[in-house]
DNA sequence: ATCCGATTCGAAAACGTTTTCGTGTTGAAA
DNA sequence: TTTCAACACGAAAACGTTTTCGAATCGGAT
């Protein structure tokens, strides 16, 4: 086992100084030929590597950024790690990931435990909790810090800074007017509680559609399912309602296990409900019938949110204070699930 | 905009040592309780949190581990991220996620890039081009450097170090004696390329478990895919034969994908057909008919590695030289598409 | 007054870099 | 021979910690 090899080392058996051996291997022309060619071939061999956290140390950088996500066996959130990932790859980048657990504590301390010098951004979609605790703090103090902040998906007001989201309240309007455009009268809306920031501007684009058409708005079609709730008794309950004839989803998951409820009840999709499904998940994918979706680019969107913060992270210092929010297009995929 | 407060303004600031400000908040008795309680108010004032990338280069310890895979947007991948990230931050340790995108390169670059102090080990499973090209100096060099490598999942025999896997053949020799139980004469197989160690090994349990009942083992109901493959085509084909009434699939998306072309070719699953998947991943679940799969714990095995390679970590300077390969228990879910 | 131990603190090294600045040597020009 | 520039290299600081060791001060005991 041979330990790491460092410019001290080098220095020493070359019997030259450290900087020498660092100049030469940086080709500086202030070494001559002869030693540089020496130093170089010495450190090819032993397969000298500058140590990288000695580098952080010196530059106050560490080309690394970290992504603090509430989950990760979410689909779209693997699709945002996957295009933070290579933005981050082809700049030099590395990427830590977090997780919140959708959880307050769990977000506060993994920020405070990077922001020390560990890292050199952060990207973050808020957890559930600190939506609804509209506690802040721990982001505002980053920020103050100097650090950049980029947030995606489930974002604040609250805070300034850089931003991507998609237009959660038009997606969900174009997919609620989609039903109403091939006439579909009882339109129900699977949705979240509203502080769930997504779940909230779903619902009202969906709102938004039905009212623009001068439909009316029937609290016995929505559904706002908590978190913690077994959801599946609650959508049959709500499908136990015969007129209703299309459902839009606010995510994958009750689209899905709509139409298998549906299903159960007798019920066949497309033929007797169309189901519209939120983010374009392998869910939506590969079950059968396949689902009609919102589609929400996730790798688009982490490599939109990598690309500001680096963007940031290499501005000529405090240049550009302005603070821009990104809007990625949704797009609506029609598969089986509608007719 | 504060920046970060460091010892040496502190000292400063109080007009003592460096050394002082340092003892004091680690609380060291050779200070006086009144400078320690001065200092210590002080630094709580200015929310002194000690750098961690000086940390790291006085200790060469970063606290920091690696996980290189093939893909994010694997559920399965993603949930070993899960079980990794969840006992790194229970031990204090942070998690770098890296992608090799299937490519060797990628990954030759990501294990160098990170070798030089960056991180403390290394958690990988094998893209499949390394498997492929059998080529692991990467790896081997790294621990050579003295630095621990645990392997999961896609690992091989090559190189010496802590692995965590299924017994692979094992899984898939359950799955298919399940069908012989229940009386499937023609069970077709649906795999990758040999090269892809876990395909190898499922195929070989495939066939042990045919041979081991006096089954023949058929070439034409054994289909291997190739990665690069428009394999919907592929899986027609082999389902024109109408003999067969039971399928193995070594992933989920072969699996829901047989299921779907099965349904268009006028074969109910599981009343014609019976399907087992392996992964247990969304879309066996979700996707009607749910599919029976070989269960394959993400987290647990995620969990298994972290913590394999944190005691190692931990362990008194190369006690143990024993290395050890851990065997993740795998589990048949019956679900609806076997009868 | 002297000595000694305890108490309290600071200087400096160390981790591995990069970079600035200074210094010594060489050669050629005066 | 002197002078000066060019050349080649080294010392040291800096990044922010921790820790070892030495030193200063003080009180009490002799």
């Amino acid at each position: 086992m041979k330990r790491k090899v460092t410019l001290k080392q080098i220095a020493k058996e070359l019997d030259v100084s450290i900087s020498t051996v660092s100049k030469s291997l940086r080709n500086s022309l202030e070494i001559s030929e002869d030693t540089r060619q020496k130093v170089q071939a010495f450190a090819k061999l032993y397969n000298y590597k500058p140590n990288n956290i000695a580098l952080s140390l010196k530059n106050k950088k560490t080309k690394t950024i970290c992504i603090i996500i509430p989950e990760i066996i979410h689909h779209f959130f693997a699709t945002v790690i996957s295009g933070v990932e290579h933005v981050a790859n082809e700049n030099g980048y590395n990427v830590l990931v977090c997780l919140s657990d959708e959880s307050f504590d769990k977000e506060v301390i993994n920020m405070e435990m990077l922001a020390n010098g560990s890292i050199d951004g952060f990207i973050m979609s808020l957890s559930k909790e600190t939506q609804l605790k509209k506690d802040f703090h721990h982001i505002t103090e980053v920020i103050n810090q100097g650090m950049p902040v980029v947030m995606f998906d489930r974002v604040t007001n609250e805070i300034l800074c850089d931003k991507v989201i998609i237009d959660d309240s038009l997606a969900a309007f174009n997919a609620t007017q989609h039903f109403i455009d091939k006439g579909f009268k009882k339109i129900a809306l699977i949705s979240t509680v509203d502080y769930v920031s997504v779940g909230k501007l779903r619902t009202e684009g969906y709102i938004k559609a039905l009212k623009n058409s001068d439909l009316k708005v029937d609290e016995n079609l929505i559904l706002k399912i908590e978190d913690t709730e077994n959801f599946e008794d609650s959508i049959a309950n709500l499908l136990s309602n015969n007129e209703i004839d299309a459902i839009f989803a606010v995510n994958e998951l009750f689209a899905v296990t709509a139409i298998k409820i549906a299903n159960k009840l007798g019920k066949k999709v497309p033929d007797d409900i169309s189901v519209i499904g939120f983010t374009d998940g392998i869910i939506s994918k590969y079950s059968s019938p396949s689902i009609t979706t919102v589609s929400q680019n996730g790798v688009k969107m982490g490599g939109k949110a990598a690309k500001m913060l680096i963007e940031r992270l290499e501005a000529d210092e405090e240049e550009e204070e302005q603070y821009r929010t990104e809007v990625i297009e949704t797009e609506l995929v029609e598969r089986e699930s509608t007719r």
